[in-house]
DNA sequence: AATGCCATGTGAAATGGTGCACAAGCGCCT
DNA sequence: AGGCGCTTGTGCACCATTTCACATGGCATT
């Protein structure tokens, strides 16, 4: 009885919505630094790049207890999409992949403010399990499970080569990771209770360079035409 | 008219689908190695891990010629898909910022092999500019102009810290470049006529905390729920 | 040449998300 | 105490995307 004190909508957030959270976030934050106390839904969208009228309902899936004619408490705003992205806990992650990518995510700061610290690195190379990156000894793929139970784990990182991924994620499973991040450019599948996200570089610019082609075809047939 | 003879697609193809263009590329030539000459669309869908007959219809916006109880031409996709993401030439890009992360993208493969071959890198630090990274001398930020000149690059990516994005992004348009991938975490704005997309690690990771967090959440109410 | 099998291509419904427009409500000022 | 201006919260319509279901049509086999 409690428990249901707390939050009402943990019945669901739009991924839509959850995807601009940390967003907010960070204008929130810097908000605060800058002593500001309140924010109205205005400001707020254009610190995200977004609509307004999106905030506020995005808003109206968190406590945000806005207050009209006001705007909403920037500290009290971020304490609530704080504790919906993550419970407001620290959650370590571990690195599966220790080549170029992997060592720039392991040094990425960005993580850390963002409450996942890196809690270890694993690589399959023997040549690079032992040496120490970014304050962590690298250790072997086949410690993943030791590892993971040691320091709590549940996110993975996975920054190996598209051969080595899925098995990659099917050891991060195997020991008990529930999130995944993926880096390498190939398709993983994850049991159904597993959460699997992917960022992929080069479709990134993929995508960059069908916009471009597009352009200059249409300035092409635009001259054309006439 | 000779010119209409072309393409007929040209007209619009849905980001949604220029989105997935990338990621079937990847699996048809993968398949193309493997020597497979055609393909239907529900091994290409699993493959990309998505629908088949999403895939029918994304298909459907190109040249794909499938033919019926067959499947499709799996060179000819890729000759088509190819065309569509870029004209089949490689664009070169810049980057900008070469911390961390600008040195790992620097040497990612992924990009030369997605035909964007890194054409130079830039930093705003005297102490960086002049060291070789990944076969590229490192030049001063003041030269993006006429780097870009030199090499005709029209793609840019940002791998600066936050507080120095919108600067970069600022430099790469007075520069020319019309498409730029922004790594740094924070919202910069560009012109209209140019293209940004935004890949933010952090941010990723928040996500996945998201669900994660809520699927502890619920476990736990379906507990106290009994 | 005819028939059966199989995969494409597509109309249409369902889904998810966005943005407008406006009613409701809070605080400040008089 | 009352009224005014400002901002939230939200119903609704629009748009993009996904998915189903099925008609269409080519190929191989007989």
């Amino acid at each position: 009885m409690a428990d249901a004190a707390g939050p009402r909508n943990d019945e669901a957030i739009p991924d839509a919505t959850v995807a601009r959270l940390p967003i907010y976030l960070r204008g929130l934050v810097e908000l605060s630094d800058d002593g500001v106390g309140t924010v109205s839904s205005v400001v707020l969208a254009s610190l995200a790049g977004v609509n307004a009228a999106n905030v506020r309902k995005d808003m109206s899936y968190l406590h945000a207890d806005g207050t009209r004619g006001v705007g909403y408490d920037v500290d009290h705003l971020i304490g609530e999409i704080s504790l919906v992205l993550g419970g407001g806990v620290p959650s370590p992650v571990v690195i599966v992949g220790v080549g170029n990518l992997g060592r720039a995510l392991s040094r990425y700061d960005g993580f850390v403010a963002g409450g996942f610290p890196v809690a270890g690195l694993v690589d399959a190379d023997p040549a690079v399990v032992g040496r120490r990156v970014a304050g962590n000894v690298v250790r072997s793929v086949e410690d993943l499970g030791a590892l993971v139970a040691e320091t709590g784990c549940t996110v993975g990182i996975v920054a190996t080569p598209a051969s080595a991924a899925q098995a990659a994620v099917d050891s991060l499973v195997a020991s008990g990771v529930t999130s995944i991040l993926n880096f390498a450019p190939t398709v993983v599948t994850v049991p159904e209770r597993v959460d699997l996200r992917q960022v992929d570089l080069a479709t990134e610019l993929q995508i960059l360079g069908y916009h471009q082609h597009h352009r200059a075809v249409e300035a092409r047939s635009g001259r054309a035409t006439g």
